[in-house]
DNA sequence: TGTATATTTAGTTATATAGCTAAATATGTA
DNA sequence: TACATATTTAGCTATATAACTAAATATACA
């Protein structure tokens, strides 16, 4: 990948909304993992995959897997490269971000033992 | 538009190679007529035209119109609004936003007479 | 007024991609 | 080892959109 199309990878990566919601949940809460941001996207699993990896594959997104769960977090890298656009997401207000339906979603997702709520997913 | 959508808006307007293209020129030099922009691009008058409108749309430039051409420029809006984000997209560095050809093409159409360039279009 | 120029709108086609289901892979636990 | 859980990969379908051409609209000038 040529520097020329890097800043447009990580651009096409955040302009989708389930994706931007994964990057505001992310600034909120430090980790997620990826059955915790199934459950706030409300779509299946695979789903949910690709757009992790596609943010982790534009560099916005880091990866730590602990036994069966895989966690995800905001990438030093971007912090490092791409400071000011970091720094204009964690800005955006809240409401800007995240409708009120998946603010609610995501505290309750958060209140609830990550077991539970894997366990209860979907397909 | 509810507030919610805004931001996601913007990110996709700018999630476009052309419509980058027309932002990294802007910020390069204060305004350009839509032939220019066309001449940039390299593509047809429509297409550079549907590009600019959603730039527009999307808050992020602004449009004059002098005579039969019209001039578009970055909004103050937007420098107002999405200052965080628009300090990023002037700190890229040009050979991220432009490659060689396109910087090339974009020196040659300036040093040109506006006129010329726009009796030279393509379609 | 008539003609050339500049831009936009309408309509078509091709491509990209978001979602799904089903199956594969990997890990933890009985 | 066998089974349940967690995630990814592969393949499909529907939708969005970027490009084009042709036609419409608007402006300038002879």
């Amino acid at each position: 990948m040529d520097r020329n199309h890097q800043v447009l990878n990580v651009l096409k990566a955040l302009a989708d909304h389930n994706r931007l919601l994964i990057v505001s949940a992310l600034h909120l809460h430090k980790e997620m993992c990826a059955c915790q941001i199934t459950e706030l996207l409300e779509v299946t699993g695979a789903t949910a995959s690709r757009h992790l990896a596609l943010l982790v594959n534009a560099g916005i997104l880091n990866s730590r897997k602990d036994g069966r769960w895989i966690y995800y977090s905001i990438s030093k890298a971007f912090a490092g490269e791409y400071g000011l656009l970091k720094q204009w997401l964690e800005n955006i207000p809240v409401d800007q971000a995240l409708t009120d339906e998946e603010s609610a979603r995501l505290e309750r997702i958060l209140e609830m033992d990550i077991a539970d709520v894997c366990r209860k997913r979907r397909s």
